[in-house]
DNA sequence: CGGAATGATTGCTT
DNA sequence: AAGCAATCATTCCG
């Protein structure tokens, strides 16, 4: 009777909020009668069976408005009733002989391992932890991974996928505090009515505490919801922005010069030791066997259509050899200085060239001229060079066979360049 | 919008 | 393991 009164709002609003919050795991469930303060004490009409949250709202705001008063009445004749003590020290023995069994399931508490994995997810991620620092952390990843911020297009790409991971952070964060909040709220709640209860029935403090943890349990099995659905939310970050196999951007156009410039003064070799490669992936920050890969395959495809981009650059590093000084083959410059100078670029074909009519038959070194021509179009620049910078006839004849009259991996080391190619030459 | 250009991937070869 | 060739998928451009 006068339980009702006191009763529906926390067990019934209890279990029904916290289920309707954050929907039931299931898994660790509540030992039984545990969920229910007045449990001890006879049911509580109002909050047994399903309820939805509408009813609950309804009830609260009934008893807020309006019966709360005629309630603390009641309440009020109930303790100051005659028979109250007798009643009470009755509902303390019967409290005391059924305690036991509550008691007994109760202490348990593993550690959900699933709830430690999705801990270690966040934190790895950056979304748990210190607030700022887990963010940069893990720009700071992107940004050495990138190889020192050379690659515009990755930052950009990163620093998106950053800001939509501060994002996710920032709700997450958000999140857990408002459930952080809820559960405290929910706690004082149930521990003042519990208190308030405890002049009407007995209630040990350990019952409290009891109550207390089956709170929390409740919310951390929210939270462990908001966890995994931040996991998933950062899952599908990631696989959409870092798992960039099919997500190609075309390189900045600095990088393409970098590496058309490396591979048309290589024309003879375009193979780019791995320190050649390292150098190149830092200056343009990207992926260099691919390309280069790539410019093989297609240039050797259709020599004809490259022929012009071949002599652009051929011009290119030759004009900056022609303001550099003239090169000597001979000095075999490290792949590490490719980048630097068109000095080094030159000195592999471009001296070749020069030299080659005339130790040649000129059965090639014709058509080498008249290829160079054709694509040099009309007032060629600077015709010595031109002809000498012409690696691209040459290379015709030589590219088709790359593999095969240049080993690669011999080729790998810088020095041997030029001489392999003489011996080509020679050939 | 369609085709060319281009970076990435895959399977195979050496 | 590196490279080639074919192919895919995306981007660029007229």
């Amino acid at each position: 009777m006068d339980e009702r009164l006191l009763g529906p709002p926390p067990p019934g609003g209890g279990r029904g909020g916290l289920g309707l919050v954050g929907g039931e795991p299931g898994g660790p469930g509540e030992p039984p009668g545990g969920g229910d303060p007045g449990g001890g004490s006879g049911g509580v009409p109002g909050g047994r069976g399903k309820q939805d949250i509408g009813d609950i709202l309804q009830q609260i705001m009934t008893i807020t408005d309006q019966s709360l008063d005629e309630a603390q009445a009641k309440k009020h004749a109930l303790n100051c009733h005659r028979m109250k003590p007798a009643l009470f020290s009755v509902l303390c023995e019967i409290k005391e002989k059924t305690g036991l069994s509550i008691r007994s399931s109760q202490e348990e508490e593993p550690v959900d391992p699933q709830l430690m994995r999705l801990d270690n997810m966040l934190l790895a991620e950056g979304v748990a932890g210190p607030e700022k620092g887990g963010g940069s952390a893990a720009a700071a990843a992107a940004a050495a991974a990138s190889g020192g911020g050379v690659s515009p297009d990755n930052s950009i790409e990163h620093s998106d996928y950053r800001s939509k991971l501060a994002q996710i952070r920032h709700i997450y964060h958000s999140e857990l505090e408002k459930y952080e909040q809820a559960c405290n709220e929910f706690t004082t709640h149930v521990m003042n009515l519990l208190r308030e209860q405890s002049r009407t029935r007995p209630v040990a403090p350990k019952e409290m505490e009891r109550m207390v943890s089956i709170i929390h349990r409740k919310f951390s099995a929210i939270q462990m919801q908001l966890k995994q659905s931040t996991c998933e939310a950062v899952m599908i970050l990631r696989s959409r922005f870092l798992d960039a196999r099919r997500k190609r951007r075309n390189f900045s156009k600095q990088a393409t010069e970098v590496l058309n410039e490396y591979f048309y003064s290589h024309l003879s070799n375009p193979y780019p030791s791995e320190e050649a490669k390292e150098e190149l992936a830092k200056k343009c920050g990207i992926t260099v066997s691919n390309w280069f890969g790539n410019k093989r395959i297609r240039y050797k495809k259709n020599i004809g259509k490259f022929q012009e981009e071949a002599n652009i650059y051929a011009v290119k590093t030759a004009v900056s050899v022609t303001q550099g000084g003239h090169s000597r083959t001979s000095s075999p410059t490290p792949p590490s200085s490719a980048g630097s100078g068109g000095s080094f670029n030159l000195s592999g074909s471009g001296d070749m060239f020069l030299g080659m009519p005339g130790l040649n038959g000129d059965s090639y070194s014709a058509s080498q001229v008249e290829s160079l021509r054709h694509s040099m179009g009309p007032g060629g620049y600077g015709d010595n060079l031109g002809g000498g910078q012409m690696y691209s006839p040459r290379e015709m004849r030589a590219n088709g066979s790359w593999q095969e009259a240049v080993t690669p991996s011999s080729v790998t080391s810088p020095t041997e360049g030029p001489g392999s190619v003489h011996s080509d030459t020679s050939n």
